[in-house]
DNA sequence: ATGAAAGCGCTAACAT
DNA sequence: ATGTTAGCGCTTTCAT
């Protein structure tokens, strides 16, 4: 009847019944029911937004970008966990597109192949994020992790260090954390250098775990001249450690991260990482989602591919060809 | 029909014809409508989690807490961001109350009127969360933060500093914040000592704030001894400039700062400061919701205060009665 | 500018 | 063990 047309601001209504209606909307704690509204209309304002985790510092600052976003629309951001697990992504997905969202984003390019069935048979706008190195099912919104892992090893070369060690998660499926090693492996193997040492840990990512790993990776291989590390935090663990041990940070030794945690600059030395675009990835795929909710037959299938530079800091030789 | 007998799992139906209708389900894709499902039955799997924002340390660990307890029940945490900011917390609650959740947990205890109408009338579970220094709607889980700031000054006091400086956010509208402010406040005025200076700041926690305004605090206030942030991200810059100045940690000049983040143990002193139980209180607001939502009728108006302790750790003076 | 009626895709209760 | 029927609370369309 005329209260829906009110609370839709739909319609030709006049203004003293407007009135009336909402005055008597708001005595009594009157809240509609979007359920039937959604069933009767066919259209829900709820955006599925489907990531690993929020406890690391990359999510919270993606979520804030797409909050960005849809703030300034209709639509509204729905937060599923997959704590990496495909299997778990896939039960996740299911939950979410029985409540028929107006659009999915989801982390990363590798799914189930049922979780891939679900998505192109939702007929919704699908932003995968974070990762362009491979086949999105729709649209993609991320940094090419390969490139970056080249970067990052070629960057290293250039500064002149050659016996490089790696610290990074036990965790299969990271696959973005893999590409990146395997970029950083294919650039130093055009050096003609391999990774001399490696070490893999589980659970949090804290300064304590960079101290642990730092020190037992330089007792037994104390012949390194690289740390390389697969996120900030344990870097900045890493280099404090380092700074105590009077180790000369970066000319007997260089440090790189990854990431781009502004939180932590203010450390004693600067660490040389990669932004890895965490609030302009929410905020393009959010666009994306946007747009295509808007005009639904443009912009299928478009790939954002963002293009960070590595930020030196102070932990990485500069110039090395003087 | 039978169909929707197999995809909830209920009633009696033959092992034959349950899987024939899964096979079915799975070939074509088939994810059913909840919006229907839930219109039709009343109820909605969803509790709607209101938090102010995710970008800083404490609310992604509290989600974590609440996705704990919920994996292991029929309910999804859906997420709404207020950004602090009152009038937005209305319209998310507005928002999130109108898909009919089973329950709501909401940080804190400060709503507009408007707002406590709203949880009051939709006849739900609703716990308000982090604080417990007020009147809640029904159930609440946290702690005071009045004694929080109270146990600090205490400690301040009872290690023998006498000349405080306060650093905080320049939020009028955190109250946990404000009220750890006055509890500190009040315990050093038992003492007979004031707070002699204060900074207040706008934008993220991050080193560098820390770095800046102790720096800042310092130069105006040369002969403060003990330096209080209201968080432990500033807190932590602020030590890591002191170290750099070479100033005698906690001899000459003793540091707080508040949440208990675990992630920055590994600086080069561990910073006294405490814990804001993110984690556990996620658990517990979650775990009351969900058993709330098993037995309707139990447990209504819980209030749960948890009881953190100062952790010392080595910027505060130890047994200063000695 | 307002009212009336049909129906969105399920679940619940009741047949069979 | 399976089929049937009547809503759930809205939106949409059509009538007034």
């Amino acid at each position: 009847m005329t209260v829906s047309r009110v609370l839709r601001n739909r319609g030709d209504v006049s203004e003293a019944t407007r009135e009336k209606v909402l005055a008597a909307a708001k005595k009594l704690g009157y809240v509609p029911n979007r359920i039937a509204g959604a069933l009767a209309s066919q259209r829900v304002n709820l955006v599925a937004v489907i990531i690993p985790s929020m406890s690391n510092m990359v999510f919270p600052e993606v979520m804030t970008g797409i909050s960005e976003v849809l703030d300034g629309t209709e639509l509204q951001a729905v937060v599923g966990l997959t704590h990496y697990k495909p299997d778990r992504e896939e039960q996740v997905l299911y939950e979410m597109l029985s409540w028929r969202p107006s659009g999915v984003i989801i982390a990363g390019l590798e799914h189930t192949d049922a979780s891939k069935a679900m998505m192109r048979a939702a007929g919704i706008p699908v932003v995968e994020i974070m990762d362009t190195d491979g086949e999105p099912i729709d649209s993609a919104v991320g940094i090419s992790h390969r490139r970056a892992g080249r970067q990052m090893g070629e960057a290293i070369v250039a500064a002149g260090y050659r016996r490089i060690g790696f610290m990074g998660t036990k965790m299969p499926l990271d696959h973005r954390a893999r590409k990146r090693f395997e970029g950083m492996t294919q650039a130093l193997a055009k050096a003609g250098l391999e990774i001399e040492d490696r070490e893999f840990y589980e659970g949090g990512s804290g300064f304590v775990k960079g101290r642990e790993m730092t020190q037992a990776m330089l007792s037994r291989s104390p012949d390194l001249d690289f740390l390389y590390y697969s996120n900030d935090m344990i870097g900045a663990g890493g280099l404090l450690w380092c700074l105590e041990q009077g180790i000369d940070v970066p000319g007997r030794l260089g440090l790189a991260g990854f990431n781009g945690v502004n939180l932590l600059h203010g450390l004693p030395k600067l660490l040389c990482t990669m932004d890895a675009c965490r609030n302009e990835i929410g905020r393009r795929a959010a666009q994306l989602i946007a747009d295509r909710v808007a005009t639904p037959d443009q912009g299928r299938g478009a790939i954002i591919e963002l293009s960070p530079e590595i930020a030196l800091g102070d932990t990485i030789r500069r110039a090395a060809a003087d």
